[in-house]
RNA sequence: GGAGAGGUGGCCGAGCGGCUUAAGGCAACGGUUUGCUAAACCGUCGUACUGGUAAUAACCGGUACCGGGGGUUCGAAUCCCCCCCUCUCCGCCA
Protein backbone atom coordinates (compact mmCIF):
# COMPACT_ATOMS: atom_id res chain seq x y z
CA UNK A 1 0.00 0.00 0.00
CA UNK A 2 1.19 3.26 -0.79
CA UNK A 3 -0.25 6.11 0.68
CA UNK A 4 -3.35 8.04 -0.70
CA UNK A 5 -1.46 11.41 -0.18
CA UNK A 6 0.98 10.37 -2.31
CA UNK A 7 -1.67 9.90 -4.71
CA UNK A 8 -3.67 13.16 -4.32
CA UNK A 9 -0.59 15.41 -4.01
CA UNK A 10 2.21 13.36 -7.02
CA UNK A 11 -0.42 11.40 -9.59
CA UNK A 12 1.96 11.82 -11.73
CA UNK A 13 4.75 10.00 -9.93
CA UNK A 14 2.13 6.85 -9.15
CA UNK A 15 1.20 6.70 -13.15
CA UNK A 16 5.14 6.64 -13.62
CA UNK A 17 5.86 3.96 -11.36
CA UNK A 18 3.29 2.05 -12.92
CA UNK A 19 4.07 2.72 -16.51
CA UNK A 20 7.86 1.57 -15.61
CA UNK A 21 6.27 -1.56 -13.56
CA UNK A 22 4.06 -2.59 -16.45
CA UNK A 23 0.81 -2.53 -14.59
CA UNK A 24 -2.17 -0.94 -15.11
CA UNK A 25 -3.86 0.99 -12.47
CA UNK A 26 -6.61 3.85 -12.71
CA UNK A 27 -4.87 6.75 -10.60
CA UNK A 28 -8.22 8.98 -12.03
CA UNK A 29 -10.85 6.86 -10.49
CA UNK A 30 -9.07 6.40 -7.00
CA UNK A 31 -8.93 10.20 -6.79
CA UNK A 32 -12.56 10.31 -7.68
CA UNK A 33 -13.31 7.86 -5.35
CA UNK A 34 -11.32 9.33 -2.64
CA UNK A 35 -12.65 12.92 -2.61
CA UNK A 36 -16.14 11.07 -2.67
CA UNK A 37 -15.20 9.36 0.47
CA UNK A 38 -14.02 12.56 2.53
CA UNK A 39 -17.44 14.27 1.12
CA UNK A 40 -19.03 11.50 2.62
CA UNK A 41 -17.06 11.49 5.48
CA UNK A 42 -17.58 14.93 6.18
CA UNK A 43 -21.41 15.47 6.12
CA UNK A 44 -21.61 12.17 8.13
CA UNK A 45 -19.91 13.55 10.74
CA UNK A 46 -21.87 16.68 10.78
CA UNK A 47 -24.95 15.04 11.22
CA UNK A 48 -23.66 12.44 13.33
CA UNK A 49 -22.60 15.46 15.58
CA UNK A 50 -26.13 16.95 15.66
CA UNK A 51 -27.67 13.77 16.37
CA UNK A 52 -25.57 13.73 19.38
CA UNK A 53 -26.21 17.46 20.30
CA UNK A 54 -29.91 16.56 19.67
CA UNK A 55 -29.85 13.06 21.85
CA UNK A 56 -28.49 15.19 24.95
CA UNK A 57 -31.80 17.26 24.23
CA UNK A 58 -33.87 14.79 24.47
CA UNK A 59 -32.71 12.93 27.62
CA UNK A 60 -32.69 16.95 29.44
CA UNK A 61 -35.66 18.06 27.88
CA UNK A 62 -39.50 17.44 30.06
CA UNK A 63 -41.26 14.71 29.49
CA UNK A 64 -43.92 16.34 27.12
CA UNK A 65 -41.67 17.26 24.73
CA UNK A 66 -39.02 14.32 24.55
CA UNK A 67 -41.33 12.51 21.97
CA UNK A 68 -41.59 15.61 19.67
CA UNK A 69 -38.04 16.02 19.98
CA UNK A 70 -37.12 12.08 19.24
CA UNK A 71 -39.11 12.34 16.01
CA UNK A 72 -37.45 15.18 14.93
CA UNK A 73 -34.08 13.77 15.62
CA UNK A 74 -35.60 10.37 13.98
CA UNK A 75 -35.26 12.29 10.37
CA UNK A 76 -31.62 12.00 10.89
CA UNK A 77 -32.03 8.68 10.69
CA UNK A 78 -32.42 7.79 7.01
CA UNK A 79 -30.16 10.41 5.43
CA UNK A 80 -27.81 9.06 7.99
CA UNK A 81 -28.08 5.08 7.10
CA UNK A 82 -27.99 6.06 3.41
CA UNK A 83 -24.94 7.97 3.81
CA UNK A 84 -23.26 4.80 5.72
CA UNK A 85 -24.38 2.27 3.23
CA UNK A 86 -22.80 4.51 0.25
CA UNK A 87 -19.73 4.20 2.69
CA UNK A 88 -19.22 1.23 2.68
CA UNK A 89 -19.19 0.92 -1.01
CA UNK A 90 -17.10 3.93 -1.29
CA UNK A 91 -14.25 2.38 0.98
CA UNK A 92 -14.72 -0.77 -0.34
CA UNK A 93 -13.77 0.36 -3.95
CA UNK A 94 -11.16 2.83 -2.22
CA UNK A 95 -9.46 -0.29 -0.62
CA UNK A 96 -9.35 -2.91 -3.46
CA UNK A 97 -8.50 0.23 -5.74
CA UNK A 98 -5.40 0.94 -3.01
CA UNK A 99 -4.31 -2.78 -3.20
CA UNK A 100 -3.51 -2.27 -7.04
CA UNK A 101 -1.24 1.09 -6.63
CA UNK A 102 2.57 0.45 -7.03
CA UNK A 103 5.31 0.86 -4.84
CA UNK A 104 7.59 4.03 -6.38
CA UNK A 105 10.78 2.23 -7.16
CA UNK A 106 13.87 3.74 -6.11
CA UNK A 107 15.15 6.52 -8.78
CA UNK A 108 18.65 4.31 -8.98
CA UNK A 109 16.64 0.78 -10.62
CA UNK A 110 16.84 0.41 -14.11
CA UNK A 111 14.06 1.47 -16.04
CA UNK A 112 13.08 -2.14 -18.32
CA UNK A 113 10.50 -4.19 -19.45
CA UNK A 114 10.89 -7.28 -17.80
CA UNK A 115 13.96 -9.54 -16.93
CA UNK A 116 15.71 -8.65 -20.02
CA UNK A 117 16.42 -5.19 -18.47
CA UNK A 118 17.79 -6.48 -15.40
CA UNK A 119 21.39 -4.95 -14.84
CA UNK A 120 24.43 -7.83 -13.88
CA UNK A 121 25.88 -5.73 -10.45
CA UNK A 122 28.87 -8.29 -10.22
CA UNK A 123 29.54 -11.70 -10.74
CA UNK A 124 31.42 -14.11 -8.09
CA UNK A 125 33.80 -17.70 -8.91
CA UNK A 126 33.77 -19.26 -12.01
CA UNK A 127 31.38 -20.93 -14.02
CA UNK A 128 31.87 -24.54 -15.66
CA UNK A 129 30.17 -25.07 -18.89
CA UNK A 130 29.26 -28.76 -18.98
CA UNK A 131 31.75 -29.45 -21.95
CA UNK A 132 34.35 -28.18 -19.40
CA UNK A 133 34.24 -30.98 -17.06
CA UNK A 134 36.71 -33.06 -18.92
CA UNK A 135 34.17 -36.50 -18.74
CA UNK A 136 30.66 -36.56 -19.68
CA UNK A 137 28.56 -33.97 -17.76
CA UNK A 138 25.01 -35.55 -16.47
CA UNK A 139 22.98 -32.69 -15.48
CA UNK A 140 21.13 -33.07 -11.77
CA UNK A 141 18.50 -35.83 -12.70
CA UNK A 142 20.50 -38.06 -14.21
CA UNK A 143 22.97 -37.98 -11.42
CA UNK A 144 20.35 -38.01 -8.50
CA UNK A 145 18.13 -41.10 -10.59
CA UNK A 146 21.40 -42.83 -10.27
CA UNK A 147 22.59 -42.27 -7.18
CA UNK A 148 18.88 -42.67 -5.42
CA UNK A 149 19.25 -39.20 -4.09
CA UNK A 150 15.61 -38.51 -5.05
CA UNK A 151 12.41 -39.88 -6.61
CA UNK A 152 10.52 -38.25 -9.41
CA UNK A 153 7.87 -40.25 -10.95
CA UNK A 154 6.89 -41.46 -7.34
CA UNK A 155 6.51 -37.79 -6.19
CA UNK A 156 4.44 -37.50 -9.56
CA UNK A 157 2.34 -40.47 -8.08
CA UNK A 158 1.58 -38.84 -4.47
CA UNK A 159 1.32 -35.50 -5.61
CA UNK A 160 1.44 -34.53 -9.33
CA UNK A 161 2.76 -32.83 -11.61
CA UNK A 162 6.43 -31.45 -10.07
CA UNK A 163 6.48 -32.73 -6.94
CA UNK A 164 9.29 -35.58 -6.10
CA UNK A 165 10.67 -37.44 -3.09
CA UNK A 166 14.27 -36.60 -1.81
CA UNK A 167 15.76 -39.61 -0.55
CA UNK A 168 19.03 -40.85 1.31
CA UNK A 169 21.72 -38.80 0.71
CA UNK A 170 19.27 -36.76 -1.51
CA UNK A 171 17.52 -36.04 1.59
CA UNK A 172 20.60 -35.55 3.75
CA UNK A 173 22.05 -33.70 1.60
CA UNK A 174 18.93 -31.09 1.30
CA UNK A 175 18.86 -30.92 5.50
CA UNK A 176 22.61 -30.04 5.46
CA UNK A 177 22.75 -27.38 3.31
CA UNK A 178 19.77 -25.88 5.31
CA UNK A 179 21.29 -26.70 8.67
CA UNK A 180 24.54 -24.90 7.13
CA UNK A 181 22.45 -22.03 6.26
CA UNK A 182 20.64 -21.60 9.65
CA UNK A 183 24.57 -21.92 11.32
CA UNK A 184 26.02 -19.61 9.02
CA UNK A 185 22.95 -16.78 10.02
CA UNK A 186 22.94 -17.75 13.80
CA UNK A 187 27.17 -17.51 14.05
CA UNK A 188 27.08 -13.34 12.55
CA UNK A 189 26.23 -10.16 14.29
CA UNK A 190 25.56 -7.03 13.09
CA UNK A 191 25.32 -3.24 13.96
CA UNK A 192 22.96 -0.58 12.46
CA UNK A 193 24.72 1.90 10.77
CA UNK A 194 26.48 4.69 13.03
CA UNK A 195 26.10 1.86 16.45
CA UNK A 196 29.18 0.51 15.74
CA UNK A 197 29.39 -1.50 18.77
CA UNK A 198 26.44 -2.85 18.30
CA UNK A 199 26.17 -7.12 18.17
CA UNK A 200 22.41 -7.66 16.83
CA UNK A 201 21.27 -10.93 15.86
CA UNK A 202 18.67 -13.20 13.79
CA UNK A 203 16.11 -14.12 15.97
CA UNK A 204 15.63 -18.18 14.62
CA UNK A 205 11.77 -18.99 14.51
CA UNK A 206 9.21 -21.30 13.21
CA UNK A 207 5.60 -20.20 11.68
CA UNK A 208 2.24 -21.26 10.36
CA UNK A 209 2.53 -22.49 7.17
CA UNK A 210 -1.21 -21.80 6.93
CA UNK A 211 -1.93 -18.53 7.13
CA UNK A 212 -5.18 -15.85 6.81
CA UNK A 213 -5.87 -14.00 3.87
CA UNK A 214 -5.01 -10.80 5.52
CA UNK A 215 -1.76 -11.78 5.81
CA UNK A 216 -1.08 -12.46 2.08
CA UNK A 217 -2.94 -9.44 1.40
CA UNK A 218 -0.67 -7.51 4.31
CA UNK A 219 2.82 -8.78 2.76
CA UNK A 220 1.44 -7.89 -0.87
CA UNK A 221 0.53 -11.63 -2.26
CA UNK A 222 -2.83 -10.57 -2.62
CA UNK A 223 -4.85 -9.75 -4.36
CA UNK A 224 -2.32 -9.71 -7.54
CA UNK A 225 -0.43 -13.21 -6.57
CA UNK A 226 -3.19 -14.98 -5.81
CA UNK A 227 -3.27 -17.49 -8.87
CA UNK A 228 -0.17 -18.78 -7.38
CA UNK A 229 -0.88 -19.66 -4.19
CA UNK A 230 -2.58 -22.88 -2.88
CA UNK A 231 -5.83 -22.19 -1.05
CA UNK A 232 -7.23 -24.29 2.06
CA UNK A 233 -10.82 -22.55 1.04
CA UNK A 234 -13.04 -24.64 4.06
CA UNK A 235 -10.58 -22.89 6.46
CA UNK A 236 -10.01 -19.21 4.39
CA UNK A 237 -6.71 -20.39 4.87
CA UNK A 238 -3.59 -20.29 2.14
CA UNK A 239 -0.58 -21.96 2.35
CA UNK A 240 2.48 -19.39 2.16
CA UNK A 241 4.94 -19.42 -0.97
CA UNK A 242 7.56 -18.28 1.43
CA UNK A 243 8.36 -17.40 5.01
CA UNK A 244 8.33 -13.63 4.59
CA UNK A 245 4.48 -14.11 4.63
CA UNK A 246 4.79 -15.30 8.23
CA UNK A 247 7.53 -13.74 9.66
CA UNK A 248 6.81 -10.20 7.92
CA UNK A 249 3.40 -10.31 9.40
CA UNK A 250 4.62 -11.36 12.75
CA UNK A 251 3.81 -8.02 14.24
CA UNK A 252 0.93 -6.79 11.76
CA UNK A 253 -1.55 -4.67 14.12
CA UNK A 254 1.49 -3.55 16.38
CA UNK A 255 3.06 -0.36 17.52
CA UNK A 256 6.82 -1.43 18.55
CA UNK A 257 9.16 1.00 20.66
CA UNK A 258 11.48 2.08 18.35
CA UNK A 259 14.35 0.62 20.22
CA UNK A 260 13.12 -2.82 19.69
CA UNK A 261 14.04 -2.08 15.83
CA UNK A 262 15.44 -3.36 13.75
CA UNK A 263 13.85 -6.84 14.33
CA UNK A 264 16.21 -9.40 12.64
CA UNK A 265 14.38 -12.79 12.00
CA UNK A 266 15.33 -15.87 10.00
CA UNK A 267 13.03 -18.84 9.43
CA UNK A 268 12.63 -21.77 7.67
CA UNK A 269 9.25 -23.20 6.06
CA UNK A 270 8.14 -25.40 3.42
CA UNK A 271 7.10 -23.15 0.47
CA UNK A 272 4.11 -24.21 -1.85
CA UNK A 273 3.37 -22.50 -5.26
CA UNK A 274 1.33 -23.70 -7.40
CA UNK A 275 3.01 -21.89 -10.37
CA UNK A 276 0.25 -21.21 -12.30
CA UNK A 277 1.75 -19.19 -15.34
CA UNK A 278 4.20 -21.20 -15.76
CA UNK A 279 2.73 -24.56 -17.50
CA UNK A 280 5.57 -26.29 -19.66
CA UNK A 281 8.59 -24.68 -18.25
CA UNK A 282 11.23 -25.90 -16.32
CA UNK A 283 9.73 -29.52 -16.25
CA UNK A 284 12.69 -31.12 -16.27
CA UNK A 285 14.12 -32.14 -12.43
CA UNK A 286 14.37 -30.11 -9.36
CA UNK A 287 14.33 -26.65 -10.97
CA UNK A 288 10.32 -25.18 -10.57
CA UNK A 289 8.29 -27.65 -8.07
CA UNK A 290 5.34 -27.14 -6.32
CA UNK A 291 7.18 -27.56 -2.86
CA UNK A 292 10.01 -27.10 -1.55
CA UNK A 293 12.40 -26.14 2.05
CA UNK A 294 13.38 -22.38 2.35
CA UNK A 295 15.65 -20.54 4.70
CA UNK A 296 14.37 -16.83 4.95
CA UNK A 297 15.92 -13.90 6.40
CA UNK A 298 13.74 -10.52 7.23
CA UNK A 299 14.44 -7.29 8.38
CA UNK A 300 12.08 -5.20 9.80
CA UNK A 301 13.29 -1.09 10.53
CA UNK A 302 12.98 2.12 10.75
CA UNK A 303 11.51 4.40 8.36
CA UNK A 304 14.54 5.42 7.03
CA UNK A 305 15.66 4.87 3.26
CA UNK A 306 19.60 5.16 4.20
CA UNK A 307 18.84 2.55 7.02
CA UNK A 308 16.96 0.07 4.57
CA UNK A 309 19.50 0.29 1.97
CA UNK A 310 21.91 -0.46 4.59
CA UNK A 311 20.26 -3.50 5.62
CA UNK A 312 19.47 -4.49 1.88
CA UNK A 313 23.33 -5.07 1.65
CA UNK A 314 23.45 -6.53 4.49
CA UNK A 315 20.92 -9.54 3.95
CA UNK A 316 22.39 -9.95 0.32
CA UNK A 317 25.68 -10.39 1.24
CA UNK A 318 24.42 -13.29 4.00
CA UNK A 319 23.18 -14.95 0.98
CA UNK A 320 26.36 -14.16 -1.14
CA UNK A 321 28.17 -15.78 2.22
CA UNK A 322 26.73 -19.19 1.93
CA UNK A 323 26.91 -19.45 -1.21
CA UNK A 324 30.98 -18.66 -1.17
CA UNK A 325 31.23 -21.24 1.48
CA UNK A 326 29.32 -23.94 -0.65
CA UNK A 327 31.77 -23.31 -3.29
CA UNK A 328 29.50 -22.58 -6.18
CA UNK A 329 29.80 -19.22 -9.04
CA UNK A 330 26.83 -17.06 -9.11
CA UNK A 331 26.27 -13.58 -10.04
CA UNK A 332 24.12 -10.47 -8.17
CA UNK A 333 21.73 -8.74 -10.34
CA UNK A 334 19.81 -5.89 -10.33
CA UNK A 335 16.05 -6.19 -10.88
CA UNK A 336 14.65 -3.23 -13.09
CA UNK A 337 11.65 -1.77 -12.79
CA UNK A 338 9.25 -4.15 -15.37
CA UNK A 339 10.41 -7.45 -13.27
CA UNK A 340 10.39 -6.54 -9.69
CA UNK A 341 6.90 -6.97 -8.62
CA UNK A 342 4.31 -4.27 -7.12
CA UNK A 343 5.50 -3.35 -3.62
CA UNK A 344 9.06 -3.09 -3.90
CA UNK A 345 11.51 -0.51 -3.99
CA UNK A 346 14.66 -1.95 -4.84
CA UNK A 347 15.44 -5.73 -5.52
CA UNK A 348 18.16 -8.12 -6.52
CA UNK A 349 18.39 -11.48 -7.63
CA UNK A 350 21.46 -13.87 -7.26
CA UNK A 351 21.75 -16.13 -9.78
CA UNK A 352 23.65 -19.33 -9.22
CA UNK A 353 25.31 -21.02 -12.08
CA UNK A 354 23.77 -24.34 -13.20
CA UNK A 355 25.61 -25.81 -15.51
CA UNK A 356 22.75 -28.09 -17.36
CA UNK A 357 20.97 -24.76 -17.95
CA UNK A 358 23.82 -23.52 -19.45
CA UNK A 359 23.38 -20.17 -17.22
CA UNK A 360 23.42 -18.66 -14.08
CA UNK A 361 19.74 -19.38 -12.69
CA UNK A 362 17.74 -17.03 -9.74
CA UNK A 363 18.38 -19.05 -5.93
CA UNK A 364 17.83 -15.51 -4.48
CA UNK A 365 16.01 -12.89 -4.11
CA UNK A 366 16.33 -9.95 -2.10
CA UNK A 367 13.32 -7.51 -2.13
CA UNK A 368 13.33 -3.76 -0.25
CA UNK A 369 9.76 -2.82 0.39
CA UNK A 370 9.62 0.67 2.85
CA UNK A 371 6.81 0.92 4.21
CA UNK A 372 4.58 -1.04 1.37
CA UNK A 373 3.89 -3.94 3.42
CA UNK A 374 3.81 -2.53 6.73
CA UNK A 375 1.11 -0.16 5.37
CA UNK A 376 -0.91 -3.11 4.42
CA UNK A 377 0.18 -4.96 7.72
CA UNK A 378 -0.60 -2.02 10.02
CA UNK A 379 3.15 -2.76 11.44
CA UNK A 380 4.15 0.73 13.32
CA UNK A 381 6.64 2.02 15.62
CA UNK A 382 6.88 4.52 17.96
CA UNK A 383 9.40 6.89 17.51
CA UNK A 384 11.61 8.23 20.09
CA UNK A 385 10.09 11.56 19.62
CA UNK A 386 6.83 9.27 20.14
CA UNK A 387 5.09 9.44 17.05
CA UNK A 388 4.02 6.46 14.78
CA UNK A 389 5.47 5.58 11.76
CA UNK A 390 4.85 2.85 9.43
CA UNK A 391 8.20 0.75 9.66
CA UNK A 392 10.24 -0.41 6.66
CA UNK A 393 10.57 -4.22 5.62
CA UNK A 394 13.12 -6.31 3.98
CA UNK A 395 13.49 -9.62 2.74
CA UNK A 396 15.91 -12.69 1.11
CA UNK A 397 16.68 -15.77 1.22
CA UNK A 398 19.47 -17.59 2.71
CA UNK A 399 19.09 -21.02 0.78
CA UNK A 400 15.98 -22.50 -0.88
CA UNK A 401 16.29 -26.21 -1.50
CA UNK A 402 16.34 -28.58 -3.27
CA UNK A 403 17.23 -26.07 -5.92
CA UNK A 404 20.58 -24.85 -4.92
CA UNK A 405 21.09 -28.83 -4.92
CA UNK A 406 21.28 -28.64 -8.32
CA UNK A 407 24.46 -26.88 -8.89
CA UNK A 408 25.91 -28.39 -5.97
CA UNK A 409 25.43 -31.54 -7.14
CA UNK A 410 26.16 -31.16 -11.01
CA UNK A 411 29.35 -28.87 -10.04
CA UNK A 412 30.53 -31.48 -7.52
CA UNK A 413 30.45 -34.52 -9.99
CA UNK A 414 33.23 -36.72 -10.56
CA UNK A 415 34.74 -38.32 -13.38
CA UNK A 416 33.04 -42.00 -11.69
CA UNK A 417 29.41 -40.57 -11.40
CA UNK A 418 29.80 -39.70 -7.71
CA UNK A 419 29.47 -36.39 -6.28
CA UNK A 420 32.15 -34.76 -3.89
CA UNK A 421 30.56 -33.09 -0.91
CA UNK A 422 32.08 -29.99 -0.37
CA UNK A 423 34.07 -28.72 2.72
CA UNK A 424 31.30 -26.92 4.54
CA UNK A 425 28.94 -29.57 4.25
CA UNK A 426 30.71 -32.78 5.56
CA UNK A 427 30.04 -31.56 9.41
CA UNK A 428 26.13 -32.09 8.62
CA UNK A 429 26.39 -35.08 6.62
CA UNK A 430 28.13 -37.31 9.21
CA UNK A 431 31.28 -36.12 7.65
CA UNK A 432 30.52 -38.33 4.20
CA UNK A 433 33.11 -36.70 2.00
CA UNK A 434 31.76 -37.86 -1.47
CA UNK A 435 28.35 -39.45 -2.42
CA UNK A 436 28.02 -43.28 -4.47
C1' G B 1 -16.33 -32.09 18.98
C1' G B 2 -19.55 -31.10 23.83
C1' A B 3 -20.49 -27.89 28.29
C1' G B 4 -19.47 -23.49 30.97
C1' A B 5 -16.91 -18.60 31.69
C1' G B 6 -14.97 -14.45 29.47
C1' G B 7 -13.06 -10.72 25.67
C1' U B 8 -12.90 -2.69 27.90
C1' G B 9 -7.01 1.94 26.76
C1' G B 10 0.63 -0.37 27.40
C1' C B 11 -1.09 -3.61 31.74
C1' C B 12 -4.77 -4.53 35.78
C1' G B 13 -9.74 -3.26 36.39
C1' A B 14 -14.84 -0.41 37.02
C1' G B 15 -18.90 0.66 34.04
C1' C B 16 -24.24 -2.52 32.20
C1' G B 17 -29.11 2.78 27.77
C1' G B 18 -27.72 9.52 27.81
C1' C B 19 -23.75 13.72 32.24
C1' U B 20 -18.07 7.75 29.90
C1' U B 21 -12.83 8.38 25.73
C1' A B 22 -14.48 5.55 29.10
C1' A B 23 -13.80 5.71 37.07
C1' G B 24 -9.68 3.78 39.94
C1' G B 25 -4.81 1.55 40.11
C1' C B 26 -0.01 0.25 37.83
C1' A B 27 3.60 1.40 34.21
C1' A B 28 5.54 5.52 31.25
C1' C B 29 6.77 10.76 30.37
C1' G B 30 7.36 16.10 32.12
C1' G B 31 7.77 19.02 36.56
C1' U B 32 8.11 20.42 42.04
C1' U B 33 10.65 18.84 46.38
C1' U B 34 15.80 16.63 46.89
C1' G B 35 23.33 16.24 48.18
C1' C B 36 22.06 11.50 44.91
C1' U B 37 18.40 7.65 44.61
C1' A B 38 13.73 6.56 46.43
C1' A B 39 9.21 8.39 48.29
C1' A B 40 5.55 12.26 48.06
C1' C B 41 2.91 15.90 45.25
C1' C B 42 1.28 18.33 40.44
C1' G B 43 0.64 17.65 35.33
C1' U B 44 0.73 14.68 30.78
C1' C B 45 -0.55 10.04 29.38
C1' G B 46 -4.71 5.73 22.82
C1' U B 47 -5.21 5.22 17.39
C1' A B 48 -7.17 6.90 12.86
C1' C B 49 -9.87 10.14 9.88
C1' U B 50 -11.64 15.05 9.54
C1' G B 51 -12.88 20.85 10.04
C1' G B 52 -10.90 25.74 11.49
C1' U B 53 -6.63 29.66 12.55
C1' A B 54 -2.27 27.71 10.42
C1' A B 55 3.29 25.37 7.23
C1' U B 56 1.58 18.03 6.49
C1' A B 57 4.54 22.28 13.35
C1' A B 58 1.27 23.86 17.34
C1' C B 59 -3.58 24.80 19.14
C1' C B 60 -8.99 24.48 19.16
C1' G B 61 -13.22 21.49 17.41
C1' G B 62 -15.81 17.10 15.14
C1' U B 63 -16.34 11.82 13.92
C1' A B 64 -15.12 6.63 14.42
C1' C B 65 -13.10 2.78 17.45
C1' C B 66 -14.74 -0.84 24.52
C1' G B 67 -12.93 -8.84 20.00
C1' G B 68 -15.52 -8.57 14.59
C1' G B 69 -20.19 -7.89 11.94
C1' G B 70 -25.44 -6.82 11.97
C1' G B 71 -29.95 -5.09 14.66
C1' U B 72 -33.17 -2.26 18.35
C1' U B 73 -33.28 3.13 19.96
C1' C B 74 -33.79 10.16 19.37
C1' G B 75 -29.29 8.00 21.80
C1' A B 76 -25.43 1.58 22.92
C1' A B 77 -19.15 -0.21 25.89
C1' U B 78 -24.03 -1.01 28.03
C1' C B 79 -30.09 -4.49 25.15
C1' C B 80 -30.78 -8.44 20.93
C1' C B 81 -28.68 -11.78 16.88
C1' C B 82 -24.49 -14.04 14.20
C1' C B 83 -19.26 -14.92 13.99
C1' C B 84 -14.14 -15.05 15.95
C1' C B 85 -10.77 -15.66 19.88
C1' U B 86 -9.16 -16.89 25.00
C1' C B 87 -9.74 -19.70 29.55
C1' U B 88 -11.79 -24.09 32.49
C1' C B 89 -13.89 -29.04 32.39
C1' C B 90 -15.14 -33.43 29.31
C1' G B 91 -14.17 -36.21 24.79
C1' C B 92 -10.62 -37.28 20.90
C1' C B 93 -5.56 -37.19 19.45
C1' A B 94 0.52 -36.55 17.57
Amino acid sequence: MIDIRLIRENPELVRKAARDKNMKVDVDRVIAVDARRRAIETEYNELRHQQHVGGERVAKAPKEEKAALSQELGKLKARLKALDEERVGVEAELHELMLLMPQIPDPAVPVGPDASGNVEVRRVGTPRRRDEFGFEFRDHVDLGLKLGLFDLDRGVKLAGARNYVLRGAGAMLHEAVLRFAWDTMLSKTFARPGHAGEALRFEPMTVPVLVLEKIMYGTGYFPLGRDDVYLAERDQQCLVGTAEVPVTGFHADEILPEADLPKLSVARSTCFRREAGAAGKDTRGLYRIHYFDKLEQVVVCRADPAESAYWHDVIVRNAEDVLAALELPYRVLEVCTGDMGQGKVRMYDVETWMPSRDAYSETHSASRFHDFQARRLNLRYRGDDGKTQFCHTLNNTVIASPRILIPLIELNQQADGSVAVPAALRPYMNGVERIG
